[in-house]
DNA sequence: CAAACGATCGGCT
DNA sequence: GCCGATCGTTTGC
């Protein structure tokens, strides 16, 4: 079966036909409007995707499976689409990532931000943030919830611990939901990925994509 | 075994 | 805009 969005109604979870497509820089396009959610502490905390970027081994540099060179690490990578692949950056901050593609080929997006939608008091919680008591207060921009790789995951209780995870584990505690189908073409920006300017020629390639009109992006 | 290096964040100037 | 924090992963000796 090939994936379809019109086969997928709003509300239901994403099927393994979105993830095991080839075309990973398709589907970083096409997570955008998506709903991502977790379950942990017997909470449910979900955001819309607003902004990812795609990685893609072997060709893309900035990828840490580059040459298709498997680590204990980036093991994961060539699993099939459909599952997390979570890694610790700077000895701090924990970045999701929706691997992709059929087992064997090393395809993964990155989800940088999204915007926060259900159990928003538990995400501030989990950042250690006070929620405003109004959207007046200086300081207060709801943004710091959920935007930028490492706060997202934080918020949503996504650590290392859940590398490798499957989206359609029966009792998985993350996975992926339809948010409104496919955003339209019109609706989204691109540019040069973040971060990655060792990466030659590749750092240049528009892999990272946003929703034009959100403010839950890195700039805007 | 040692050491360098991040797909970042937040505070400070 | 600049800079330091912080530690698992990877690679080199």
């Amino acid at each position: 079966m090939i994936f379809e969005p019109s086969n997928v109604a709003a509300g239901e979870r994403l099927p393994r036909e979105f993830f095991i497509r080839t075309d990973v820089v398709r589907v970083a396009r096409e997570l955008l409007g998506q709903l991502l959610v977790t379950t942990f502490d017997g909470i449910r905390t979900t955001g819309i995707i607003t902004e990812t970027e795609a990685y893609r081994a072997p060709d893309d540099r900035a990828c840490h499976a580059f040459a298709n060179r498997r680590t204990a690490r980036t093991e994961v990578m060539f699993q099939e689409g459909g599952r997390a692949y979570v890694y610790l950056c700077y000895g701090i901050h924990h970045l999701f990532n929706v691997v992709t593609a059929p087992e064997g080929a090393a395809h993964a997006v990155l989800i940088r931000a999204i915007q926060p939608v259900e159990g928003v008091e538990r995400m501030a919680a989990r950042r250690n943030l006070t929620l405003p008591e109004n959207d007046q207060v200086p300081g207060s921009d709801i943004r710091r919830l959920t935007v930028g790789p490492g706060t997202l995951s934080q918020a949503m209780g996504l650590t290392t611990r859940w590398t490798g995870q499957s989206f359609f584990s029966p009792d998985t505690p993350v996975w992926l939901e339809n948010g409104e189908g496919i955003v339209a073409e019109g609706d989204i920006e691109a540019g040069k990925r973040i971060g990655v300017e060792y990466a030659g020629e590749c750092a240049g390639w528009p892999w990272r994509f946003w929703l034009k009109n959100s403010q839950f992006v890195k700039k805007g």
